[in-house]
DNA sequence: AACCCTCGAGGTCA
DNA sequence: CTCGAGGGTT
């Protein structure tokens, strides 16, 4: 007689292959055979059971919820490997000098042999598939690089993403990364079908992609018709092969789509040629590309050769020319940044070029004009660098109206009629940009500044967006930073509530003020960032919260900084990537007195955290090295880059602050110098050691 | 020359 | 959200 457990587990096991069957016959083959009703019975009952019987559940079974309820909107997925972009060139110069360089950093000779892939670029949003002992378990966008959105139910739905990967021994782990994109057929097909619903129609191929695979109900996702190529992984132990290229058909061998145009390429002559050839059949390939990737095919070569910021030194994309077209400038408009900068827009007559409709394009600033020689009414040449942003290439001047003037560059700010000013510098050289000097008075700052407080890599308040903040800026209820955090406060005391202003209701006011008080505890770079300091962006309020480790000293820093030969200023600039500029616009900010009372009113609000911890920890996270003397498994840059990539600072001479000294054949004087500091000093092979690099 | 910062555009979905 | 240009900083 069987226990009630082992009857439950085996009614479960039968449901659960049959929702599956379903499900495929549903999403994938567009063919169900029950109806929805019974097929929502038997998912009710697969869930009950579980219900009752808590052990039943299985990594299986979230993947049967693909139907339930959709989610209200998608979970985040952190990549264990940042999932970074690529560099981009556009001329056959740019290729050479991308060859060239990676030559320089690995220190090659003209001689040595480097071999490339070179393979399509396609036109989709790339995204990380987990497989986990052979099984699909989650799949992410890019997002940010370090965080993506989890479409996982939108994933299972791909009839070209295996859920099971084949073959034997597979990895424990497998994230393989890759393209989503749709073809050109399905596309017009899609299209079509949209068009007979009444529904709007999608601009390209990639935006139809982009929008199907945000679904937040994945069974509309299931009925867009999707594809795949994978090309390359994120983590992934043991490495299966030991090429970019040997990877790739590793992918194909599990199951997974693969582009069939990758090649390998032994000299810069071949990658051009590959260009060349991919461009002469890009319009048949009936999928959307916009260029072509070369990668060092070497795994060994890809390590030692690492990033620079946010793409790998290793790989670059050849992008093909943009497409061009031409359209009438209607007028220029002058609009407002966070700094005060005036930039001028062109608004275009609408025009397509090359598969959306363009009516807008920035002219930068008052010298692009002039040096482009644009007016009002001319016609004008755009095209969309990179095949994404809109640019102005330059007027027609036969097509240029007989009673045209050369455009006026306003010299006050269109929103708070301040004045307008190109600011010279120490060398009595303009500013490229007019800048307005409204300042605090200026409404289109101030909403700028409290955008940018907001946005995703600052305080990232959901619910708190460009319209939110704008309303709320001209209702009066939040001025500046400080406000956002008194402003359910202030709502509960108020007779005009917030849940009563159109497009508000009792939820979204609700989540909204939950959003706030979750941001209430920040870090401390975050929060450097949120400021909206000049010419300190995420990296540079990442390297002040490392250096001061709190908000106060930071401040206690600043304003002892005041004059531009002290101290303060001093320590200041000693901080990597801090110049006299930038230190310059910081104690400026810290000053001012305005700033002063917010700064003051914001952190009575807040709970500031460490900085958000750098992943890795290294034994040398953290730690000063120099390096010296001839290093004969490595360039100078590349030692320096792998230090730096573990966390530690490179400098160029040794001091008291130096806590290590790598010393090759013929150090000198810094050897010495390390001696007599009684500093540790290692060779290239101790280094390599210690750092992971034998082996 | 490498890297960073700022700003802008267009599109989709909620 | 994604992308790129342009200019500034180091």
């Amino acid at each position: 007689m069987t226990s009630p457990v082992e009857k439950a587990r085996l009614e479960h096991q039968k449901l659960g292959a049959d929702i599956a069957a379903h499900d495929q016959r549903y999403y994938q083959d567009d063919a169900p055979t029950i109806t929805d009703a019974d097929y929502d019975a038997l998912r009710r009952r697969y869930e009950a059971l579980e219900a009752e019987f808590p052990e039943l559940r299985t990594a299986d079974s979230a993947s049967l919820r693909v139907g339930a309820a959709p989610a209200a909107k998608f979970g985040k997925i952190k990549h264990a490997v940042p999932m970074l972009s690529l560099s981009n060139v556009f001329s056959d110069e740019d290729v050479a000098e991308f060859v060239a360089r990676i030559r320089r950093f690995l220190g090659l000779d003209a001689a040595a042999e480097l071999t490339f892939t070179a393979e399509p670029k396609i036109d989709g949003l790339s995204c990380a598939l987990r497989y986990e002992n052979g099984q699909l378990v989650s799949a992410a966008t890019r997002g940010d690089g370090f965080e993506g959105e989890d479409v996982t139910a939108n994933v299972r739905t791909i009839g070209e993403i295996p859920h099971q990967l084949t073959g034997a021994h597979l990895p424990a782990i497998c994230e393989v990364r890759g393209e989503i994109y749709m073809s050109h057929a399905d596309f017009a097909a899609l299209n079509a079908r949209q068009s007979a619903a009444g529904e709007k129609l999608f601009a390209n191929p990639r935006n139809a992609a982009a929008g199907s695979l945000r679904q937040l109900d994945p069974a509309i996702t299931a009925a867009r018709p999707l594809k795949f190529f994978a090309y390359a992984w994120g983590e992934l132990e043991p490495r299966p092969a030991q090429s970019q290229f040997d990877m790739v058909q590793w992918f194909a061998k599990c199951g997974l789509p693969v582009n069939p145009l990758m090649q390998r390429c032994t000299n810069e002559a071949q990658m051009l040629a590959v260009f060349r050839a991919i461009e002469a059949i890009r319009a048949s390939l009936g999928y959307d590309i916009d260029g072509v990737v070369y990668k060092i095919d070497d795994l060994t070569l890809q390590e030692r050769l690492g990033f620079v910021s946010r793409s790998p030194r290793w790989a670059t994309a050849h992008k093909f020319p943009a497409e061009r077209a031409r359209t009438r400038l209607l007028d220029i408009e002058i609009q407002v940044g966070r700094t005060g900068v005036l930039t001028p827009v062109a608004k275009l007559a609408p025009v397509n070029v090359g598969g959306v409709v363009v009516s807008n394009a920035t002219l930068h600033n008052e010298d692009e004009i002039r040096r482009k020689d644009i007016r009002i009414g001319d016609m004008v040449e755009v095209q969309r660098a990179g095949d994404v942003i809109p640019q102005i290439t330059g007027s027609v001047a036969a097509e240029r109206p007989s009673d045209s003037q050369p455009f006026v560059f306003p010299h006050i700010c269109p929103a708070c009629g301040s004045a307008a000013t190109r600011e010279i510098d120490d060398k009595g050289n303009a500013d490229v940009a007019y800048r307005c000097t409204g300042g605090l008075i200026c409404p289109a700052q101030a909403i700028e500044r409290l955008r940018h407080f907001a946005s995703r890599l600052a305080f990232d308040i959901e619910g708190l967006g460009d319209k939110q903040l704008e309303l709320f800026y001209t209702k009066g209820l939040i001025r500046n930073p400080a406000d956002i955090f008194t402003l359910e406060a202030r709502d509960a005391a108020s007779l005009t509530k917030i849940k009563n202003f159109e497009g508000f209701g009792d939820l979204s006011v609700k989540n909204l003020f939950a959003a706030i008080e979750a941001r209430r505890s920040i870090s401390l770079n975050r929060f450097i960032y949120a400021l909206g300091i000049r010419h300190i962006g995420e990296v540079n309020a990442k390297r002040l919260a490392r250096h001061f480790g709190s908000f106060e000293a930071l401040r206690s820093t600043a304003k002892a900084a005041f004059a531009a030969e002290s101290e303060g200023r001093k320590e200041l600039i000693s901080i990597e990537g801090i110049g006299p500029i930038v230190a310059e616009a910081l104690v400026e900010f810290i000053h001012e007195p305005h700033n002063e009372a917010v700064l003051d009113a914001l952190l009575a609000q807040l709970h500031l955290e460490p900085m958000e911890v750098a992943s890795t920890a290294s034994p040398v996270a953290g730690k000063t090295v120099v390096f010296t003397g001839a290093l004969e498994r490595m360039s100078r840059d590349e030692a320096k880059a792998m230090a730096e990539r573990l966390g530690a600072k490179t400098s160029g001479s040794v001091s008291k602050k130096t806590d290590l000294v790598v010393a090759g054949p013929g150090a000198g004087s810094k050897l010495t110098q390390a001696q007599t500091l009684g500093i540790k000093v290692i060779s290239e092979d101790e280094w390599l050691d210690m750092v992971g690099g034998n082996g």
